[in-house]
DNA sequence: TTGTAGGCGTTATCAC
DNA sequence: GTGATAACGCCTACAA
C-alpha cells in the first residue's frame, strides 16, 4: 500500500522508456530512477543550500540533463507556499514605458517573476486582486490606485503591498513616491523669481491623487510667495487634453504668462497649441513647464522645463521594500519619498 | 489510516476556530466542514460546468463567503495541468506602449493571466524560457526575437508559441505580423510619383529582422521603379540615432530629397535635425517618412507621413492563434500578415 | 549524507 | 447528484 505511488511511477517509465516520448512530464522520479537514487535526493540536488555529496550530484545532474528535467514550480509552490511571483498592477494611463523593463530587471536579479495586470475598467482591479490571490503571489506592486477596500483585502490575506507613485495614508499601504509638492514648488519659485505673475495651471483629472498633490504643491507655493490666485483647468493627462486646456486658458483677456502642467504630455500639448494655433512664442510670450521627465519632452523642439521623477530609484526602492516585507511580514508600514530633479529646459523663461 | 487527511483537517479547524486567524489558508475542506458537505462537493461547486444541486450550491457558497474562500490555483494547476498562464516576452526596445494593455485585455476576456518577461541582455531569453517552462505556462507570445534553438526547446516541450511582429521561417513558429515590405512600397511609390529622386534610407540595426524587411521592401520598390540606388545608413531605432543619421545623410554634396526611416522615432529625429540643426524645411526641402504609427508622430509639429501598424488587430489575432493551438496542439504552423494603413501626414511632399 | 513516508489543496474517477 | 479515494510533483521531517 505505501509503495503504490512509487510503483506507479516506475511502471510508467519502465514500460515505455523515455517519458517525454509519451507526452508525460519528466518528474524527479524519472531522474531518480535513471540515476539509481531516491527521489528526495533529486529534490535536494535542485534545492540551493541543501547538502548532497559530489558523487551523487554529478550522477543526478547527468540523468537530469539526459531527460531534460526541470523542477515543476507548481508542485514546489504548493508545498513551500512561496510562488516567487510578484503581481504588478498598472493602470492604462501609466506613462513611463521603461517602468516595466526596469522592474523586470530587478525581479530577475532576485529570482522573482512578474504576473502582470493592466487596469482598463474599474472592475478590473477586483478581478486582478482575485486572480493574484488565487495564484498565491508573494507580493504586489501597484502603480495604479486601489480602493481602501481593495487594500484591506490584501492586508487581511497577508499579501505585502507596495504602491509606487501613489502615496496613501491607509494602513498597510507601503509606498515609494516622488515629492510632487516639492517639485512643483521649485518650478513655481523659478517662474516667479523670473518675473512671471499670471499663472495658468493645467491639472489632471480631479480624481487623480497624483494630480491633486502636484496641484496642491503649486497652489501652496504661489500663495506663500504672495501671488495672485492662478487660473486652474482640469484635463486628462493627454496631448489633446493639453492643447485644449491651453486654448481655454488663453481665450480670455488676461492671457497667463506661465503655464504649469501636471504632466509633460499635457505640457507638450500646450507648447504645440501655443506655437501652432495661437501663434505664441514659447518661452518668449508664454512659459510652459511640466512634470515627469517624459522622454519626448527633451526632444529638440520642446526642451521642456520640468521635474524628472527618479524612476529607477523608485522602482528599486519599491522592490527592496516589497522583498523586505515578504521576508519579514510584520515590518511597519513605510513611505519612501524621493526628490525629483529639476530639468531646466528652454520652454520657460527662467533667469 | 485512510482517514488521516480528513482527520487532520478537521482537527486543525475545530481546535482553533477560524483558520484565517491562525494564518492557515482557507481550503475547500474548511468550507466543506462548515457547510456540512464533502470536499468534492465544494470542488464541483467551484468548477464551471459541473452539476451541483441548487440547495447544495447556496449552502456551499454561503460558507465560502463567510470564510473568504477562493480556490487555490496552484493546487488546481498541479492536477489539471493547465495554468491559464501565458508568457509574454518583449525586448526592451519594444516601442508600442499600448501593446501590454491591449494584450492584457484580450487575456482577461479569456480568463488567462500574463507572466511577463523583458529581455535586456541576451542571457535573459534563456532564463525566460527556463522560467516559463517551470511555471508550466499554457503558451507563449513573443514580441522579441528568439534563436532557432530557443524556438526548438519550446517546440519539443509542446508549448505553443506565437510571434508577434517577427515573421520567421522556422518550424513551429506561428506568427502574426504586418506587411512591412508592402507598406514601405506604398511610401516609396508616393514619394517617387511626387517627384522625389534622391533617396536616403535610415535603417535599423543590421541584426533586426523587422528593419531588414522594411529595408528590403523599400529597396525593391525603388529598383522596380527604376530609381537610383539610395544612400543607406544604419541606426538604432532611437530619436538620437535618427538625428545623427540625418546629419550623416545630409553632410554630402547631393543631399537627399526624401528620407525613409525604418521607424517613426528615427523619423522624428530626422525632422528635428533638419529643422533645428540643418535649417531645412520639412517637407519643402526634404520629405521624411517613418513606419509604425507612434503616437507622437501625429503631434502638431510633426504630422508624420507613415504606415500605421494595426496593433489591435495583430494582438487579437495573436491571442486567437495561441488559444487555438492550446486547445488543438496539432494545428499546422500558420502566419497571419496584416496590411498597415497609410497615414498621409504633412512631413512629406505627396501630391 | 541518504532513503522513507506523509503531506500541500485541488481535480478526477469511481462507486453509490 | 454526492462522497470516498487516488493522483498531481514536489519538499521535509524523521529515521537509518
Amino acid at each position: 500500500m505505501t509503495k503504490t505511488r512509487t510503483a506507479v511511477h516506475h511502471d510508467a517509465s519502465s514500460s515505455s522508456g523515455d517519458p517525454q516520448a509519451i507526452g508525460r512530464m519528466v518528474t524527479s522520479y524519472d531522474v531518480a530512477k535513471l540515476a539509481g537514487v531516491s527521489q528526495s535526493a533529486v529534490s535536494r540536488c535542485f534545492t540551493p543550500g541543501k547538502s548532497v555529496s559530489e558523487r551523487m550530484r554529478t550522477k543526478i545532474m547527468r540523468a537530469a540533463d539526459e531527460l531534460g528535467y526541470q523542477p515543476n514550480a507548481i508542485a514546489r509552490m504548493l508545498i513551500t507556499k512561496r510562488s516567487n511571483l510578484i503581481a504588478v498592477i498598472v493602470s492604462n494611463l501609466s506613462v513611463n514605458p521603461d517602468f516595466a523593463s526596469i522592474l523586470s530587471q530587478h525581479m530577475i536579479e532576485r529570482g522573482l517573476n512578474l504576473l502582470f495586470f493592466t487596469l482598463d475598467q474599474d472592475a478590473d482591479a477586483d478581478r486582478a486582486i482575485q486572480q493574484l490571490w488565487q495564484y498565491r503571489v508573494d507580493g504586489v506592486i501597484s502603480a495604479a490606485e486601489l480602493s481602501v477596500e481593495q487594500i484591506g483585502v490584501l492586508r487581511e490575506r497577508g499579501i505585502p503591498l507596495v504602491f509606487i507613485n501613489r502615496l496613501y495614508d491607509v494602513m498597510g499601504a507601503n509606498s515609494v513616491g516622488c515629492d510632487h509638492a516639492e517639485g512643483e514648488g521649485w518650478l513655481i519659485e523659478k517662474l516667479v523669481s523670473a518675473g512671471h505673475s499670471r499663472f495658468g495651471i493645467v491639472a489632471g483629472p480631479e480624481a487623480s491623487v497624483v494630480s491633486r498633490m502636484r496641484l496642491r504643491g503649486a497652489l501652496d507655493k504661489l500663495a506663500a510667495l504672495g501671488c495672485a490666485a492662478p487660473q486652474v483647468v482640469h484635463s486628462d493627462f493627454t496631448y489633446a487634453g493639453g492643447r485644449e486646456a491651453m486654448r481655454g486658458l488663453c481665450g480670455g483677456k488676461k492671457r497667463p504668462d506661465a503655464i504649469v502642467c501636471a504632466n509633460d504630455l499635457m505640457a507638450i500639448g500646450c507648447i504645440d497649441e501655443a506655437r501652432l494655433a495661437l501663434s505664441l512664442k514659447v518661452p518668449d510670450d508664454v512659459s510652459v513647464v511640466g512634470f515627469d521627465g517624459y522622454a519626448p519632452g527633451q526632444w529638440g523642439g520642446y526642451q521642456l522645463t520640468t521635474v524628472r521623477q527618479p524612476v529607477a530609484s523608485m522602482v528599486k526602492a519599491a522592490v527592496d521594500m516589497l522583498v523586505a516585507r515578504i521576508e519579514e511580514p510584520s515590518m511597519a508600514t513605510e513611505k519612501r519619498v524621493f526628490s525629483g530633479e529639476l530639468v531646466e529646459g528652454s520652454s520657460a523663461r527662467i533667469d
